[in-house]
DNA sequence: ATTATACAGTTATATATACAAGTTGTCAAT
DNA sequence: ATTGACAACTTGTATATATAACTGTATAAT
Protein backbone atom coordinates (compact mmCIF):
# COMPACT_ATOMS: atom_id res chain seq x y z
CA UNK A 1 0.00 0.00 0.00
CA UNK A 2 3.18 1.88 0.81
CA UNK A 3 4.33 2.57 -2.77
CA UNK A 4 0.89 3.29 -4.07
CA UNK A 5 0.42 6.47 -6.25
CA UNK A 6 -2.49 8.26 -4.92
CA UNK A 7 -5.51 9.91 -6.98
CA UNK A 8 -4.49 13.52 -7.44
CA UNK A 9 -8.18 15.40 -7.05
CA UNK A 10 -6.91 18.14 -9.19
CA UNK A 11 -6.41 16.42 -12.35
CA UNK A 12 -8.82 17.06 -15.07
CA UNK A 13 -9.04 13.26 -15.48
CA UNK A 14 -11.83 11.92 -13.10
CA UNK A 15 -10.53 10.42 -9.73
CA UNK A 16 -12.04 6.62 -10.93
CA UNK A 17 -10.14 6.49 -13.53
CA UNK A 18 -6.86 7.29 -12.18
CA UNK A 19 -8.06 4.86 -9.80
CA UNK A 20 -8.32 2.39 -12.52
CA UNK A 21 -4.73 3.25 -14.01
CA UNK A 22 -3.29 3.19 -10.73
CA UNK A 23 -4.71 -0.49 -10.44
CA UNK A 24 -3.76 -0.99 -13.44
CA UNK A 25 0.21 -0.02 -12.77
CA UNK A 26 -0.03 -2.52 -9.97
CA UNK A 27 -1.20 -5.45 -11.75
CA UNK A 28 1.12 -4.89 -14.49
CA UNK A 29 4.16 -4.36 -12.96
CA UNK A 30 3.52 -7.45 -10.55
CA UNK A 31 3.45 -5.26 -7.37
CA UNK A 32 -0.11 -7.24 -7.24
CA UNK A 33 0.33 -10.92 -8.34
CA UNK A 34 -2.13 -13.48 -9.63
CA UNK A 35 -4.20 -14.26 -6.65
CA UNK A 36 -3.66 -11.59 -4.46
CA UNK A 37 -6.03 -9.75 -3.03
CA UNK A 38 -6.54 -6.21 -3.14
CA UNK A 39 -6.77 -3.76 -0.19
CA UNK A 40 -10.75 -3.70 0.84
CA UNK A 41 -12.58 -0.93 -0.54
CA UNK A 42 -12.59 0.81 2.19
CA UNK A 43 -8.71 0.95 3.03
CA UNK A 44 -8.54 1.93 -0.35
CA UNK A 45 -11.30 4.92 0.05
CA UNK A 46 -9.04 5.95 3.07
CA UNK A 47 -5.81 5.46 0.96
CA UNK A 48 -6.62 7.54 -2.07
CA UNK A 49 -8.96 10.32 -0.17
CA UNK A 50 -12.30 9.11 -2.47
CA UNK A 51 -15.75 7.63 -1.31
CA UNK A 52 -16.92 3.86 -1.86
CA UNK A 53 -18.40 4.56 -4.41
CA UNK A 54 -15.97 6.11 -6.39
CA UNK A 55 -14.30 2.84 -5.47
CA UNK A 56 -15.94 0.66 -6.19
CA UNK A 57 -16.72 2.00 -9.69
CA UNK A 58 -13.03 1.47 -10.53
CA UNK A 59 -13.43 -1.80 -9.13
CA UNK A 60 -15.76 -2.77 -11.48
CA UNK A 61 -14.01 -1.35 -14.55
CA UNK A 62 -11.10 -3.99 -13.53
CA UNK A 63 -13.62 -7.11 -13.49
CA UNK A 64 -15.00 -5.99 -16.72
CA UNK A 65 -11.32 -5.76 -17.87
CA UNK A 66 -11.36 -9.55 -16.68
CA UNK A 67 -8.13 -7.93 -14.57
CA UNK A 68 -9.53 -9.48 -11.11
CA UNK A 69 -12.68 -11.18 -9.74
CA UNK A 70 -14.65 -10.01 -6.38
CA UNK A 71 -15.54 -12.68 -3.74
CA UNK A 72 -18.39 -11.37 -1.51
CA UNK A 73 -17.15 -11.69 1.87
CA UNK A 74 -13.82 -12.36 0.59
CA UNK A 75 -12.81 -9.40 -0.92
CA UNK A 76 -11.03 -8.72 -4.38
CA UNK A 77 -8.65 -10.71 -6.12
CA UNK A 78 -6.00 -10.48 -9.29
CA UNK A 79 -6.61 -13.61 -11.70
CA UNK A 80 -4.49 -15.00 -13.93
CA UNK A 81 -3.89 -14.69 -17.59
CA UNK A 82 -6.96 -16.53 -19.15
CA UNK A 83 -5.80 -18.02 -22.43
CA UNK A 84 -9.44 -19.01 -23.30
CA UNK A 85 -10.68 -14.95 -22.55
CA UNK A 86 -9.32 -13.70 -25.93
CA UNK A 87 -11.52 -12.20 -28.40
CA UNK A 88 -10.82 -11.67 -31.72
CA UNK A 89 -13.21 -8.58 -33.66
CA UNK A 90 -14.50 -8.45 -36.45
CA UNK A 91 -13.86 -4.70 -36.61
CA UNK A 92 -10.21 -5.62 -37.84
CA UNK A 93 -11.42 -6.30 -41.19
CA UNK A 94 -11.53 -2.54 -41.63
CA UNK A 95 -7.48 -2.60 -41.71
CA UNK A 96 -8.60 -3.87 -45.15
CA UNK A 97 -9.98 -0.98 -45.93
CA UNK A 98 -7.54 2.08 -44.90
CA UNK A 99 -8.81 5.14 -46.28
CA UNK A 100 -6.16 5.84 -48.56
CA UNK A 101 -6.92 2.68 -50.70
CA UNK A 102 -9.34 2.84 -53.44
CA UNK A 103 -12.19 0.37 -51.88
CA UNK A 104 -14.80 -0.44 -54.99
CA UNK A 105 -17.22 -2.95 -54.92
CA UNK A 106 -18.50 -5.05 -58.82
CA UNK A 107 -21.46 -6.89 -58.41
CA UNK A 108 -20.89 -10.04 -60.45
CA UNK A 109 -24.48 -11.15 -60.39
CA UNK A 110 -27.71 -10.23 -58.95
CA UNK A 111 -30.66 -12.57 -60.00
CA UNK A 112 -33.91 -13.90 -58.59
CA UNK A 113 -33.95 -17.41 -57.94
CA UNK A 114 -35.97 -20.45 -56.90
CA UNK A 115 -35.29 -21.39 -53.36
CA UNK A 116 -34.01 -25.25 -52.61
CA UNK A 117 -31.70 -27.13 -50.88
CA UNK A 118 -30.17 -25.22 -47.43
CA UNK A 119 -31.26 -22.34 -48.30
CA UNK A 120 -34.79 -23.30 -47.56
CA UNK A 121 -33.43 -24.76 -44.13
CA UNK A 122 -31.43 -21.34 -43.43
CA UNK A 123 -33.98 -18.69 -44.18
CA UNK A 124 -37.12 -20.37 -42.89
CA UNK A 125 -38.78 -20.32 -46.38
CA UNK A 126 -40.58 -22.35 -48.88
CA UNK A 127 -39.08 -24.71 -51.41
CA UNK A 128 -39.54 -22.87 -54.86
CA UNK A 129 -40.05 -19.34 -53.40
CA UNK A 130 -38.02 -16.49 -54.89
CA UNK A 131 -34.98 -15.57 -53.56
CA UNK A 132 -32.46 -12.76 -54.45
CA UNK A 133 -28.79 -13.85 -55.04
CA UNK A 134 -25.71 -11.14 -55.23
CA UNK A 135 -22.22 -12.04 -56.11
CA UNK A 136 -20.20 -9.16 -55.17
CA UNK A 137 -16.17 -8.96 -55.56
CA UNK A 138 -14.83 -5.99 -53.04
CA UNK A 139 -11.49 -4.36 -54.82
CA UNK A 140 -8.44 -2.80 -53.11
CA UNK A 141 -6.42 -0.56 -55.39
CA UNK A 142 -8.78 -2.84 -58.24
CA UNK A 143 -7.37 -5.85 -56.81
CA UNK A 144 -9.50 -8.26 -55.62
CA UNK A 145 -9.92 -8.98 -51.75
CA UNK A 146 -12.94 -10.22 -50.95
CA UNK A 147 -15.59 -12.34 -52.41
CA UNK A 148 -19.28 -11.88 -50.76
CA UNK A 149 -22.14 -13.84 -51.75
CA UNK A 150 -25.14 -13.41 -50.12
CA UNK A 151 -29.48 -14.50 -50.53
CA UNK A 152 -31.80 -11.84 -49.56
CA UNK A 153 -35.58 -12.35 -48.56
CA UNK A 154 -37.15 -11.31 -52.51
CA UNK A 155 -40.11 -8.85 -50.86
CA UNK A 156 -40.46 -5.70 -52.88
CA UNK A 157 -42.40 -3.98 -49.74
CA UNK A 158 -38.89 -4.05 -48.44
CA UNK A 159 -36.55 -1.48 -49.63
CA UNK A 160 -33.84 -3.63 -48.30
CA UNK A 161 -33.24 -4.70 -51.71
CA UNK A 162 -32.74 -1.99 -53.72
CA UNK A 163 -30.24 -0.35 -50.83
CA UNK A 164 -27.95 -3.12 -50.94
CA UNK A 165 -27.65 -3.01 -55.33
CA UNK A 166 -26.81 0.70 -55.00
CA UNK A 167 -23.87 -0.02 -52.27
CA UNK A 168 -20.28 0.73 -53.86
CA UNK A 169 -18.13 1.01 -51.18
CA UNK A 170 -17.16 -1.37 -48.50
CA UNK A 171 -17.70 0.55 -45.37
CA UNK A 172 -21.62 1.17 -47.23
CA UNK A 173 -22.04 -2.36 -47.78
CA UNK A 174 -21.37 -2.95 -44.32
CA UNK A 175 -23.34 -0.51 -43.18
CA UNK A 176 -26.16 -1.07 -45.30
CA UNK A 177 -25.79 -4.87 -43.80
CA UNK A 178 -26.29 -3.49 -40.58
CA UNK A 179 -28.86 -1.61 -40.90
CA UNK A 180 -31.82 -0.30 -38.92
CA UNK A 181 -33.76 -3.33 -39.98
CA UNK A 182 -31.47 -6.03 -38.49
CA UNK A 183 -32.26 -6.58 -35.08
CA UNK A 184 -29.01 -9.52 -34.54
CA UNK A 185 -26.95 -11.49 -36.87
CA UNK A 186 -25.31 -15.04 -36.31
CA UNK A 187 -21.87 -15.30 -37.73
CA UNK A 188 -19.46 -17.98 -37.74
CA UNK A 189 -15.69 -17.77 -38.76
CA UNK A 190 -14.04 -21.32 -40.56
CA UNK A 191 -10.84 -21.73 -42.40
CA UNK A 192 -11.12 -22.77 -46.15
CA UNK A 193 -9.02 -23.31 -49.02
CA UNK A 194 -10.22 -21.61 -51.99
CA UNK A 195 -12.19 -23.56 -54.44
CA UNK A 196 -11.85 -23.22 -58.32
CA UNK A 197 -14.73 -20.69 -59.06
CA UNK A 198 -13.19 -18.62 -56.03
CA UNK A 199 -9.68 -18.65 -56.33
CA UNK A 200 -10.09 -17.39 -60.09
CA UNK A 201 -12.44 -14.55 -59.26
CA UNK A 202 -10.05 -13.17 -56.12
CA UNK A 203 -7.49 -14.24 -58.61
CA UNK A 204 -5.42 -16.29 -55.75
CA UNK A 205 -3.50 -19.73 -56.42
CA UNK A 206 -6.05 -22.90 -56.02
CA UNK A 207 -6.16 -24.15 -52.86
CA UNK A 208 -4.79 -21.52 -51.04
CA UNK A 209 -5.90 -20.71 -47.45
CA UNK A 210 -8.92 -18.38 -46.78
CA UNK A 211 -11.26 -17.01 -43.73
CA UNK A 212 -15.30 -18.05 -44.41
CA UNK A 213 -16.97 -15.54 -42.80
CA UNK A 214 -20.57 -16.50 -42.88
CA UNK A 215 -24.06 -14.44 -41.59
CA UNK A 216 -27.12 -14.71 -41.09
CA UNK A 217 -29.13 -11.45 -40.41
CA UNK A 218 -32.60 -11.39 -38.65
CA UNK A 219 -34.95 -8.49 -38.73
CA UNK A 220 -37.03 -7.38 -35.70
CA UNK A 221 -39.94 -10.33 -36.25
CA UNK A 222 -37.07 -12.82 -36.05
CA UNK A 223 -37.38 -13.67 -39.69
CA UNK A 224 -34.07 -14.09 -41.64
CA UNK A 225 -33.60 -11.59 -44.75
CA UNK A 226 -29.80 -12.33 -45.77
CA UNK A 227 -27.85 -15.41 -45.48
CA UNK A 228 -24.56 -15.19 -47.24
CA UNK A 229 -20.52 -15.49 -47.11
CA UNK A 230 -17.22 -13.56 -47.08
CA UNK A 231 -14.08 -15.34 -48.52
CA UNK A 232 -11.31 -13.60 -47.63
CA UNK A 233 -8.06 -15.11 -48.54
CA UNK A 234 -5.49 -16.21 -46.11
CA UNK A 235 -3.02 -13.82 -47.43
CA UNK A 236 -4.93 -10.57 -46.34
CA UNK A 237 -6.34 -11.16 -43.30
CA UNK A 238 -5.07 -12.10 -39.79
CA UNK A 239 -6.84 -11.32 -36.45
CA UNK A 240 -4.76 -10.40 -33.28
CA UNK A 241 -5.47 -9.55 -29.94
CA UNK A 242 -3.50 -8.88 -26.73
CA UNK A 243 -4.51 -10.66 -23.90
CA UNK A 244 -3.70 -9.89 -19.69
CA UNK A 245 -2.29 -7.29 -18.10
CA UNK A 246 -1.36 -4.04 -20.19
CA UNK A 247 -2.38 -0.67 -20.42
CA UNK A 248 -5.81 -0.44 -22.54
CA UNK A 249 -8.00 2.61 -23.17
CA UNK A 250 -10.41 3.12 -20.49
CA UNK A 251 -13.63 2.38 -21.70
CA UNK A 252 -16.42 4.50 -19.59
CA UNK A 253 -18.40 2.35 -17.29
CA UNK B 1 -43.54 4.51 -21.89
CA UNK B 2 -47.24 3.45 -20.98
CA UNK B 3 -46.05 -0.14 -22.08
CA UNK B 4 -42.96 -0.77 -20.10
CA UNK B 5 -42.77 -3.72 -17.40
CA UNK B 6 -42.15 -2.25 -14.54
CA UNK B 7 -39.05 -2.88 -11.87
CA UNK B 8 -40.42 -5.17 -9.13
CA UNK B 9 -39.61 -4.11 -5.61
CA UNK B 10 -40.33 -7.44 -4.34
CA UNK B 11 -38.65 -9.98 -6.41
CA UNK B 12 -35.32 -11.50 -5.21
CA UNK B 13 -33.57 -9.98 -8.71
CA UNK B 14 -31.88 -6.55 -7.88
CA UNK B 15 -33.65 -4.12 -9.26
CA UNK B 16 -30.53 -2.74 -11.75
CA UNK B 17 -31.39 -6.39 -13.17
CA UNK B 18 -34.38 -5.98 -14.21
CA UNK B 19 -34.24 -2.58 -15.44
CA UNK B 20 -31.60 -3.85 -17.63
CA UNK B 21 -33.83 -6.91 -18.80
CA UNK B 22 -36.76 -4.25 -19.31
CA UNK B 23 -34.76 -2.30 -21.41
CA UNK B 24 -33.33 -5.12 -23.45
CA UNK B 25 -37.02 -6.58 -24.15
CA UNK B 26 -37.63 -2.63 -25.61
CA UNK B 27 -34.82 -2.88 -27.76
CA UNK B 28 -35.39 -6.67 -28.88
CA UNK B 29 -39.25 -6.49 -29.47
CA UNK B 30 -38.54 -3.21 -31.51
CA UNK B 31 -40.36 -0.71 -29.45
CA UNK B 32 -37.12 0.80 -29.39
CA UNK B 33 -35.91 1.12 -32.78
CA UNK B 34 -32.46 1.65 -33.54
CA UNK B 35 -31.67 5.92 -33.02
CA UNK B 36 -34.36 5.92 -30.90
CA UNK B 37 -33.75 8.21 -27.53
CA UNK B 38 -34.42 6.03 -24.35
CA UNK B 39 -36.61 7.96 -21.33
CA UNK B 40 -34.63 10.51 -19.81
CA UNK B 41 -32.70 8.98 -16.55
CA UNK B 42 -35.22 11.01 -14.34
CA UNK B 43 -38.22 9.53 -16.17
CA UNK B 44 -36.76 6.41 -15.63
CA UNK B 45 -36.74 7.12 -12.08
CA UNK B 46 -39.96 7.98 -11.76
CA UNK B 47 -41.92 5.19 -13.89
CA UNK B 48 -40.05 2.63 -11.47
CA UNK B 49 -39.53 3.82 -8.67
CA UNK B 50 -35.93 3.77 -8.15
CA UNK B 51 -33.49 6.21 -7.73
CA UNK B 52 -31.40 7.62 -10.40
CA UNK B 53 -28.23 5.81 -9.39
CA UNK B 54 -29.52 2.73 -10.08
CA UNK B 55 -30.92 3.69 -13.53
CA UNK B 56 -27.26 4.56 -14.33
CA UNK B 57 -26.00 1.55 -13.22
CA UNK B 58 -28.39 -0.42 -15.40
CA UNK B 59 -27.87 1.57 -18.44
CA UNK B 60 -24.27 1.79 -17.56
CA UNK B 61 -24.09 -2.11 -18.34
CA UNK B 62 -26.07 -2.12 -21.40
CA UNK B 63 -23.55 0.93 -22.94
CA UNK B 64 -21.09 -1.78 -21.87
CA UNK B 65 -22.82 -4.63 -24.18
CA UNK B 66 -23.04 -2.12 -27.00
CA UNK B 67 -26.87 -1.75 -27.39
CA UNK B 68 -26.58 2.16 -26.93
CA UNK B 69 -24.87 5.16 -26.54
CA UNK B 70 -25.10 8.23 -24.52
CA UNK B 71 -24.38 11.50 -25.26
CA UNK B 72 -23.66 14.57 -22.78
CA UNK B 73 -26.83 16.95 -23.04
CA UNK B 74 -28.53 15.27 -25.46
CA UNK B 75 -30.13 11.50 -23.84
CA UNK B 76 -29.49 7.88 -24.27
CA UNK B 77 -29.79 6.55 -27.98
CA UNK B 78 -29.71 2.67 -28.98
CA UNK B 79 -27.29 1.93 -31.34
CA UNK B 80 -28.16 0.10 -34.64
CA UNK B 81 -26.62 -3.39 -34.94
CA UNK B 82 -23.13 -3.06 -35.58
CA UNK B 83 -21.15 -5.74 -38.09
CA UNK B 84 -17.60 -4.87 -36.44
CA UNK B 85 -18.80 -5.32 -33.13
CA UNK B 86 -19.10 -8.55 -32.90
CA UNK B 87 -15.79 -10.36 -31.39
CA UNK B 88 -14.89 -14.30 -31.52
CA UNK B 89 -13.80 -15.69 -28.02
CA UNK B 90 -10.50 -18.29 -28.08
CA UNK B 91 -12.73 -19.89 -25.22
CA UNK B 92 -14.90 -22.22 -27.82
CA UNK B 93 -11.79 -23.97 -28.26
CA UNK B 94 -13.11 -25.61 -25.03
CA UNK B 95 -15.07 -27.25 -26.80
CA UNK B 96 -13.86 -29.49 -28.45
CA UNK B 97 -12.66 -31.07 -25.14
CA UNK B 98 -15.97 -31.56 -24.07
CA UNK B 99 -15.56 -33.36 -20.66
CA UNK B 100 -16.56 -36.80 -21.32
CA UNK B 101 -14.00 -37.15 -23.99
CA UNK B 102 -10.68 -38.62 -23.07
CA UNK B 103 -8.22 -35.51 -24.09
CA UNK B 104 -4.52 -36.95 -23.82
CA UNK B 105 -0.99 -34.99 -25.08
CA UNK B 106 1.66 -36.78 -26.72
CA UNK B 107 4.86 -35.26 -26.48
CA UNK B 108 6.24 -35.41 -29.85
CA UNK B 109 9.77 -34.01 -29.27
CA UNK B 110 11.45 -31.89 -27.10
CA UNK B 111 14.96 -30.96 -27.80
CA UNK B 112 17.34 -28.10 -27.03
CA UNK B 113 18.01 -25.95 -30.28
CA UNK B 114 20.31 -22.88 -30.76
CA UNK B 115 18.39 -19.98 -31.59
CA UNK B 116 18.58 -18.26 -35.10
CA UNK B 117 16.56 -17.06 -37.71
CA UNK B 118 12.97 -15.56 -36.72
CA UNK B 119 13.39 -17.02 -32.80
CA UNK B 120 15.84 -14.54 -31.89
CA UNK B 121 14.12 -11.70 -33.11
CA UNK B 122 10.71 -13.01 -31.69
CA UNK B 123 12.05 -13.79 -28.14
CA UNK B 124 14.14 -10.83 -27.88
CA UNK B 125 17.49 -13.14 -27.62
CA UNK B 126 21.22 -14.08 -29.06
CA UNK B 127 21.82 -15.53 -31.91
CA UNK B 128 23.26 -19.36 -30.93
CA UNK B 129 21.46 -19.12 -27.57
CA UNK B 130 20.39 -22.10 -26.25
CA UNK B 131 16.31 -22.60 -26.59
CA UNK B 132 13.92 -25.76 -25.52
CA UNK B 133 11.79 -26.60 -28.52
CA UNK B 134 8.53 -28.88 -27.65
CA UNK B 135 6.07 -30.42 -30.53
CA UNK B 136 2.53 -32.05 -28.72
CA UNK B 137 -0.18 -33.38 -29.93
CA UNK B 138 -3.81 -33.17 -28.62
CA UNK B 139 -5.65 -36.03 -28.74
CA UNK B 140 -9.55 -36.27 -28.09
CA UNK B 141 -10.66 -40.53 -28.11
CA UNK B 142 -7.11 -41.24 -29.39
CA UNK B 143 -8.07 -38.84 -32.84
CA UNK B 144 -5.55 -36.10 -33.05
CA UNK B 145 -7.21 -32.69 -33.07
CA UNK B 146 -4.28 -30.35 -32.48
CA UNK B 147 -0.58 -29.98 -33.22
CA UNK B 148 1.49 -27.29 -31.32
CA UNK B 149 5.13 -26.44 -31.72
CA UNK B 150 6.43 -24.40 -28.97
CA UNK B 151 10.18 -22.21 -28.20
CA UNK B 152 10.73 -21.40 -25.00
CA UNK B 153 13.56 -19.81 -23.27
CA UNK B 154 15.61 -22.59 -21.47
CA UNK B 155 16.33 -21.41 -17.89
CA UNK B 156 17.27 -23.58 -15.30
CA UNK B 157 16.30 -21.09 -12.76
CA UNK B 158 12.87 -20.66 -13.62
CA UNK B 159 10.68 -23.95 -12.85
CA UNK B 160 8.29 -23.64 -16.03
CA UNK B 161 10.16 -25.39 -17.85
CA UNK B 162 9.89 -28.65 -16.22
CA UNK B 163 6.15 -27.72 -15.14
CA UNK B 164 5.47 -27.61 -19.21
CA UNK B 165 6.27 -31.05 -19.89
CA UNK B 166 4.76 -32.27 -16.99
CA UNK B 167 1.24 -31.76 -18.81
CA UNK B 168 -1.17 -34.04 -19.83
CA UNK B 169 -4.35 -33.20 -20.13
CA UNK B 170 -5.30 -29.49 -22.72
CA UNK B 171 -6.87 -27.70 -19.47
CA UNK B 172 -3.64 -28.31 -17.78
CA UNK B 173 -1.91 -27.53 -20.80
CA UNK B 174 -3.43 -24.29 -21.32
CA UNK B 175 -3.20 -23.48 -17.20
CA UNK B 176 -0.18 -24.12 -17.58
CA UNK B 177 0.48 -21.47 -20.67
CA UNK B 178 -1.62 -18.84 -18.82
CA UNK B 179 -0.16 -19.44 -15.27
CA UNK B 180 1.05 -16.89 -12.90
CA UNK B 181 4.09 -16.29 -14.71
CA UNK B 182 2.87 -14.96 -17.79
CA UNK B 183 1.67 -11.46 -17.41
CA UNK B 184 0.23 -11.25 -20.87
CA UNK B 185 0.07 -12.48 -24.61
CA UNK B 186 0.06 -11.57 -28.03
CA UNK B 187 -2.67 -14.00 -30.01
CA UNK B 188 -2.84 -13.97 -33.57
CA UNK B 189 -4.95 -16.51 -35.94
CA UNK B 190 -4.60 -16.83 -39.24
CA UNK B 191 -6.13 -19.43 -41.59
CA UNK B 192 -3.56 -21.90 -43.30
CA UNK B 193 -3.36 -25.30 -45.52
CA UNK B 194 -2.19 -27.89 -43.78
CA UNK B 195 2.21 -28.44 -45.14
CA UNK B 196 3.34 -32.21 -45.19
CA UNK B 197 4.23 -32.85 -41.84
CA UNK B 198 1.69 -31.25 -40.51
CA UNK B 199 -1.24 -33.42 -42.66
CA UNK B 200 0.81 -36.36 -41.16
CA UNK B 201 0.82 -35.72 -37.76
CA UNK B 202 -2.82 -34.92 -37.58
CA UNK B 203 -3.60 -37.49 -40.03
CA UNK B 204 -5.77 -35.05 -42.48
CA UNK B 205 -5.39 -34.96 -45.99
CA UNK B 206 -2.89 -33.01 -47.14
CA UNK B 207 -3.50 -29.30 -48.19
CA UNK B 208 -6.76 -28.92 -45.90
CA UNK B 209 -7.98 -25.91 -44.27
CA UNK B 210 -6.55 -25.11 -40.85
CA UNK B 211 -6.59 -22.16 -38.27
CA UNK B 212 -3.20 -21.21 -37.08
CA UNK B 213 -3.11 -19.60 -33.63
CA UNK B 214 0.19 -17.89 -32.57
CA UNK B 215 1.06 -16.94 -29.05
CA UNK B 216 3.57 -14.88 -27.43
CA UNK B 217 3.74 -14.99 -23.85
CA UNK B 218 5.84 -12.52 -21.63
CA UNK B 219 6.20 -12.62 -18.05
CA UNK B 220 6.17 -10.07 -15.53
CA UNK B 221 9.34 -8.33 -16.44
CA UNK B 222 8.10 -8.12 -20.42
CA UNK B 223 10.89 -10.77 -21.75
CA UNK B 224 9.36 -13.21 -23.99
CA UNK B 225 9.07 -16.91 -22.02
CA UNK B 226 7.28 -18.62 -25.23
CA UNK B 227 6.61 -18.59 -28.95
CA UNK B 228 4.66 -20.97 -30.58
CA UNK B 229 1.61 -22.18 -32.71
CA UNK B 230 -1.74 -24.51 -32.39
CA UNK B 231 -2.76 -25.62 -36.07
CA UNK B 232 -6.16 -26.83 -35.45
CA UNK B 233 -8.01 -28.21 -38.91
CA UNK B 234 -11.11 -26.65 -39.99
CA UNK B 235 -12.65 -29.84 -39.85
CA UNK B 236 -13.08 -29.54 -35.79
CA UNK B 237 -13.11 -25.81 -35.41
CA UNK B 238 -15.81 -23.14 -35.96
CA UNK B 239 -16.23 -19.97 -34.36
CA UNK B 240 -19.26 -18.23 -34.01
CA UNK B 241 -20.93 -15.59 -32.32
CA UNK B 242 -24.16 -13.38 -31.92
CA UNK B 243 -24.11 -9.36 -32.95
CA UNK B 244 -27.18 -7.28 -32.10
CA UNK B 245 -30.20 -7.06 -29.68
CA UNK B 246 -30.84 -10.45 -27.89
CA UNK B 247 -31.41 -11.89 -24.76
CA UNK B 248 -27.89 -12.04 -22.69
CA UNK B 249 -26.59 -13.68 -19.77
CA UNK B 250 -25.97 -10.44 -17.12
CA UNK B 251 -22.13 -9.77 -16.28
CA UNK B 252 -22.17 -7.82 -12.68
CA UNK B 253 -20.92 -4.33 -13.55
C1' DA C 1 -15.90 -33.58 19.22
C1' DT C 2 -19.81 -31.31 17.35
C1' DT C 3 -22.98 -27.75 16.89
C1' DA C 4 -24.83 -23.30 17.51
C1' DT C 5 -24.18 -18.43 18.14
C1' DA C 6 -22.09 -14.07 17.89
C1' DC C 7 -19.07 -10.97 15.78
C1' DA C 8 -15.95 -8.64 12.64
C1' DG C 9 -14.77 -7.77 8.04
C1' DT C 10 -15.91 -7.97 3.34
C1' DT C 11 -18.55 -6.95 -0.94
C1' DA C 12 -23.55 -5.98 -2.87
C1' DT C 13 -27.53 -3.11 -3.30
C1' DA C 14 -29.98 1.13 -3.01
C1' DT C 15 -31.17 5.88 -1.87
C1' DA C 16 -30.66 10.92 -1.56
C1' DT C 17 -28.11 14.83 -2.72
C1' DA C 18 -25.14 18.20 -4.95
C1' DC C 19 -22.70 20.12 -8.49
C1' DA C 20 -20.25 19.96 -13.17
C1' DA C 21 -20.64 19.91 -18.04
C1' DG C 22 -22.77 19.62 -22.58
C1' DT C 23 -26.87 20.65 -25.77
C1' DT C 24 -30.90 22.92 -27.28
C1' DG C 25 -34.30 26.26 -27.60
C1' DT C 26 -36.16 30.91 -26.20
C1' DC C 27 -36.16 35.57 -26.06
C1' DA C 28 -34.50 40.11 -25.84
C1' DA C 29 -31.15 43.50 -27.42
C1' DT C 30 -28.72 45.08 -31.15
C1' DA D 1 -31.37 38.92 -39.31
C1' DT D 2 -27.68 38.22 -35.93
C1' DT D 3 -25.92 37.94 -31.68
C1' DG D 4 -25.76 37.03 -26.87
C1' DA D 5 -27.61 35.82 -22.48
C1' DC D 6 -30.18 32.71 -20.19
C1' DA D 7 -33.22 28.89 -18.91
C1' DA D 8 -34.33 24.12 -19.23
C1' DC D 9 -32.98 19.64 -19.76
C1' DT D 10 -29.69 16.15 -20.38
C1' DT D 11 -25.80 13.03 -18.84
C1' DG D 12 -21.24 12.88 -15.88
C1' DT D 13 -18.86 12.90 -11.45
C1' DA D 14 -18.61 12.49 -6.56
C1' DT D 15 -20.01 12.15 -1.76
C1' DA D 16 -22.49 10.39 2.26
C1' DT D 17 -25.29 7.03 4.22
C1' DA D 18 -27.85 2.87 5.22
C1' DT D 19 -28.85 -1.87 4.87
C1' DA D 20 -28.31 -6.64 3.10
C1' DA D 21 -25.67 -10.74 2.10
C1' DC D 22 -21.74 -13.50 2.54
C1' DT D 23 -17.33 -15.50 4.72
C1' DG D 24 -14.42 -16.78 8.21
C1' DT D 25 -13.20 -17.04 13.03
C1' DA D 26 -13.70 -17.17 17.71
C1' DT D 27 -16.56 -18.51 21.50
C1' DA D 28 -20.02 -20.88 24.08
C1' DA D 29 -23.27 -24.60 24.63
C1' DT D 30 -24.35 -29.26 23.90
Amino acid sequence: MKQMRKVDHNSYEPSYAQLVRIMQEQIATGRLRPGDRLPSESQLCEHHGVSRMTVRRAINILVEQGLVITKQGQGTFTKPMQFWAATFSLGQLQNLLSDERVIRIKILEASINLARGRVTHKMAIKRGQRILFIRRLILSQDKPIMYHREYLIYDPSRPIVESELEVTSLRGLFEGIGNSFIKRSLLSIEATVLKNEEAQVLREPRASAAFNIEHLFYDFEDQPVSWGWFICPGTHLRFTTVVGAHNRELSKA
